[in-house]
DNA sequence: TGACAATACTTGTTTAAACGATTAAAGTTT
DNA sequence: AAACTTTAATCGTTTAAACAAGTATTGTCA
């Protein structure tokens, strides 16, 4: 038994390496907790790339942002950021504007909309949040947090 | 600054909590891990989701499972495991038949093609790990599996 | 300046995911 | 045993993801 296995996923260790052991650790934690919060995120009609793109937009205030810098802050990358906006257009939660300067660039912001249904979202996903991890306590929490930024140097 | 942002992921802990933090950094790590994955699955013209059906066909061995089984099993789950399999046993990596105890079953088990394609990414696939996660080293991949157990408790 | 290349976004098309409804078989109840 | 419920898988349709090709604008340079 040396297979992939929701159940047992520690039997992998030995015969795949704990390399492969932890992968599969990851992969498992990021999907449980990625489910519950598209499930909060569902009744707003949005989707977590939807979601995303609304809070960087956020961040980048009144100027907005063009398509390709969007692009570039995503956690997760999409090859086809003109249709994600289309739709966030459509919700009305997001404004776009061909650039004067450079005509090739479109600036998106947020709307007024946009701006309450965020302000709407954040005290539930900060709570689904702790929920989520509030258990682990601090301490391991700034461990994980270290772990993961170790991963990427 | 305290929006998503893959650039400063950290600037958020101290608004939105270091559980935000947290999942935040887990997203980025396994998209990271994943890209890569898929990347090497392609090549072989397989998506993760049918390369862990077959991982877990192999573990079950000559009976093989029905798709209810399979389900279970699967890491990341699909609503949709049909077309999954059928998917597979059209690239003749599998093969499928109606049970003849209870013939609302259909069990599907891996074929000759399918073992030798999956021995034959065994390999890359272990070495793939390796590179991502064992610059780590065996004390920290330690500690990290025993955190990732802990957020499941 | 006119041709060529690079950038920024959009569109078309193919492919797969999501969700609900449907069929078929087996088990349960009266 | 007939009616009903549950279980197992499949199918139909809608929706979104992926990838490649295309359009428009700007920048570069001979």
């Amino acid at each position: 038994m040396t297979e992939l296995d929701s159940r047992q996923v520690l039997a992998v260790k030995s015969a795949w390496g704990l390399e492969h052991e932890v992968f599969l650790k990851l992969v498992k934690v990021v999907n449980e907790l990625s489910y519950e919060i598209e499930v909060l995120l569902k009744e707003q009609g949005l989707s977590s790339a939807h979601y995303n793109i609304l809070r960087i937009l956020r961040g980048a205030g009144e100027e907005g942002l063009a398509c390709s810098a969007i692009g570039e802050r995503l956690l997760v990358k999409s090859p086809d950021i003109t249709r994600l906006l289309d739709r966030l257009e459509k919700q009305e939660l997001i404004e776009r504007a061909r650039s004067l300067v450079d005509r090739r660039i479109v600036t998106s912001c947020l709307s007024e909309k946009g701006q309450k249904l965020l302000a709407a979202l954040d005290e539930p996903m900060k709570q689904l949040h702790k929920k989520q991890l509030e258990h682990l306590g601090e301490t391991k929490l700034e461990q994980l947090s270290k772990l993961l930024d170790d991963i990427q140097n």
